[in-house]
RNA sequence: GGGCGCGUAGCUCAGUUGGUAGAGCGCUUCGUUUACACCGAAGAUGUCUCGGGUUCGAGUCCUGACGCGCCCACCA
């Protein structure tokens, strides 16, 4: 007893064993699949939803590498050649965003430094800031490959998004075109509709006279909520079958303050019901006007540009207003002139950049585009044939609503950060072409020096490409044979478009097979009055802080309770302390078997339930212990992490520590001994994707002869 | 406008195919017995949001209503 005590403190002290033991860890080169014993053969493979660069470990990422990680272990006691392959993304916009505050603190912007400058800063912020995440994975326990990291805009990998881009690109799917696209003003580049948000914001319904063509005093009164815009219109519509302004298809009105002669169509895109039921028509600056203009030839005219100011294309006095400067003169001016009619207040929502939250302006621009009827077709197809199932399966809905309805993808962004598009621009005729490299001659005019152009590609196209570049794609590699397709992605809700979806069909399109079994869509984790949990509320918990406080094992475990197929998870702070009491009781009882059998090396061998020697208590927790195990697998199976939990918890503190040890005090047994250091290496096992710091400690002190190296190799159930 | 989830003990949540309501934290009482007070034993606490229906029987199935939250959407 003296002498265990001065080995095993009194209580668990999560500090003094959590970097020892992770160091450990990493020596054994368990969480190398290339260094895990012989028998361990079937592969078992995880890619990790790579976090961004610019980030710190919020609850979200904590609970999924816990789950993740829990997946892992789980996996690997049961002798699969298990991997985990850890990586980041460059996060193009994200990334840009945070050096070019950086840069503004200095009073310069990027354009100050230039492009080749500018990266050069992004690379060296990377190198002082990016591994911060990656750290912070291995606090939490993640018993990720270290040594297969892999980053979306290294070398290798920026191949494979070449690749993949050239594949597409002469399947012709990869067009270039003059649309309409999300501008955001602050970025400076165009954005994907997955890269909006939407926010509600009280604003106007204006509602305006536009004089009838040679009617005097007669108007037809259109209702809007940016008449701003009207200097861009080039039309009015109305219902075909709008009863009050039959009469009216087909002439013309004089639009205010620019003095255009526009025409009245009739389209079936018009709501009777709203506003007037006219409504005026800017094709260059909003998608259904765009759609309408097409449809009646009525041209478009962009007035507003890349910085949100008015072009020369409206009447001298608007000319580089800002949108909102010239909505009050706008308004004003027409205010002067009698032709406004009423304003009534209007909440609607309005389209906000993703990554800086300002305001979104629709705006006609060159742009490249992915065609995407037949990959989403593929992407449906993956789901419907039961290749890939959503876990749980109701999110299939909002995937399948959202490829159904799928617009082609707007691959290409105005920025710096990120995998430039391998297209050429002949200097001597307005034609580009492709080239992986940079061209020896123009393929063009075999004359000019031609110049890649200047735009990147989405973030997310080189991210689509993960779950095999990672591997080595497009190279054969061994690992792509092996551990391609991946079991399981577990990710969040919100990129299961963004992301999922995009993974999906890139698999399927290049390797031909979907790149994971199983996708399990995790919680989403609140505030225990259920708010988002977010930095600018100040309502987020660090994990770290957590850990710092309970330990890494508690905070685990104290997520992971609370994880069950519910879409939000209120995150409370109680249940990590649970983990914490559960932790030093795991300790606790360690301590005690480890004295009843005193520092003899046993050669530990599993009793056999029906054996004469054993008392009934002894029997009646070896067969608890059996139904567990079952349990936990089959919860596991099934995703029910907190299930898991709850059920190792029960049994460890109410069967084990209650019942069993308490008899086992007054059983001096040879067989109790074995007994009781059989349950609680079995426990070990069974807990160690949980809380696997605190029972790879123990099992390092446990007094057997047949151990292995470590805890994460010993066999599960054995 | 469409979709999804939730409403069970003071708080956060379980509750498998319908059969007398459970856990953790908190609370009450007792307990320093060979691990653990980050403990043990015993205990209290619920019109299962509200109507209606199916059923011998509903927290569980159906149907309305109310409340909360999230996502999607080109109603100006």
């Amino acid at each position: 007893m003296e002498e265990l005590s001065k080995e095993l403190s009194k209580g668990y002290e999560p500090k003094e064993v959590e970097d020892k033991i992770y160091e450990f860890w990493q020596k054994t080169g368990y969480f190398n699949p290339d260094k895990l014993p012989k028998r361990c053969k079937k592969p078992y493979s995880i890619v990790i939803p790579p976090p961004n660069v610019t980030g710190n470990l919020h609850m979200g990422h904590a609970l999924n590498a816990t789950i993740q990680d829990i997946l892992i272990r789980w996996k690997r006691l049961n002798g699969y050649k298990t991997l985990w392959l850890p990586g980041m993304d460059h996060a193009g916009i994200a990334a840009q965003n945070v050096v070019e505050k950086k840069l503004r603190k200095q009073g310069l912007s990027r354009f100050d430094l230039g492009r080749e400058k500018m990266i050069e800063k992004i690379w060296e912020w990377k190198g002082e800031y990016g591994d911060i995440i990656l750290n912070q994975l291995k606090k939490i326990g993640s018993s990720c490959d270290w040594s297969r990291t892999r980053f979306t805009l290294d070398d290798e990998y920026a191949k494979a998004v070449k690749i993949a881009f050239a594949r597409y690109y002469k399947k012709g799917w990869i067009y270039q075109g003059e649309r309409i696209v999300n501008w955001c003003p602050r970025c400076q580049t165009s954005l994907s509709d997955l890269e909006i948000e939407h926010k509600e914001e009280k604003g106007h319904l204006w509602y305006i006279k536009y004089p009838l063509l040679g009617k005097f005093k007669k108007f037809i009164v259109v209702a809007t909520t940016r008449p701003e815009t009207m200097l861009g219109d080039t039309g009015v519509a109305v219902n075909p079958k709008d009863k009050r302004y039959e009469n009216l298809i087909g002439k013309k009105v004089v639009l205010p303050l620019v003095n255009r002669e526009i025409p009245i169509v009739a389209d079936r895109l018009i709501d009777k019901e709203f506003g007037t039921g006219a409504v005026k028509i800017t094709p260059a600056h909003d998608l259904n006007d765009y759609e309408i203009g097409l449809r009646h030839n009525l041209g478009s005219i962009s007035i507003i540009n890349e910085r949100a100011k008015l072009t020369e294309k409206v009447p001298i006095p608007y000319q580089g207003l800002s949108v909102k400067d010239a909505r009050e003169k706008v308004i004003k001016d027409l205010e002067k002139l009698g032709l406004l009619e009423k304003i009534e207040d209007y909440t609607h929502q309005v389209p906000k950049c993703y990554r800086c939250n300002r305001t979104i302006e629709l705006i006609l621009s060159k742009q490249w585009f992915l065609k995407m009827d037949k990959l989403a077709g593929l992407a449906i197809r993956s789901i419907k044939n039961k290749n890939t199932r959503f876990q749980p399966k109701r999110w299939e809905k909002p995937y399948f609503d959202w490829l159904k309805n799928v617009r082609d993808w707007c691959i290409s962004r105005q920025i710096w950060w990120g995998h430039r598009l391998p297209i050429w621009q002949c200097q001597n005729k307005d034609k580009q072409f492709l080239s992986l490299e940079k061209p020896k001659k123009c393929e063009v005019c075999g004359k000019c020096k031609p110049e890649q152009i200047s735009d990147v590609l989405d973030t997310w196209f080189s991210s689509a490409l993960w779950p095999f570049a990672a591997l080595g794609w497009p190279e054969k590699t061994k690992d792509l044979r092996e551990f391609y397709p991946t079991n399981v992605l577990s990710t969040a809700r919100d990129i299961i478009n963004l992301w999922v979806a995009r993974m999906i069909f890139s698999g399927d399109e290049f390797i031909k097979k979907e790149p994971f079994k199983d996708i399990y869509i995790h919680a989403t984790v609140l505030t225990r009055d259920g708010k988002r949990m977010s930095k600018s509320l100040g309502t987020g918990i660090n994990p770290m802080g957590l850990i710092e406080r309970y330990g890494a094992d508690a905070t685990r475990f104290g997520i992971i309770w609370q994880v069950t197929e519910n879409q939000d998870l209120r995150f409370v702070e109680d249940n990590i302390v649970m983990g914490k009491k559960f932790c030093n009781k795991i300790w606790n009882a360690s301590r005690f078997v480890m004295m009843q059998v005193g520092k003899q090396k046993l050669e530990i061998k599993k009793p056999k339930i029906d054996a004469k020697n054993l008392t009934l208590a002894d029997k009646r927790i070896l067969k608890k212990l059996d139904k567990t195990i079952k349990d936990i697998d089959a919860n596991l199976e099934k995703f029910q992490f907190g299930k898991a939990a709850q059920t190792l918890y029960d049994f460890f503190w109410h069967d084990f520590c209650d019942k069993y040890i308490e008899v086992a005090k007054k059983q001096d047994t040879k067989e109790t001994k074995n007994t009781l250091l059989y349950v609680l290496l079995s426990c070990l096992k069974l807990l160690h994707p949980f809380v696997p710091f605190v029972t790879e400690e123990i099992y390092q002190k446990l007094p057997i002869k047949n151990k292995e190296k470590s805890l994460m190799i010993e066999k599960w159930s054995e």
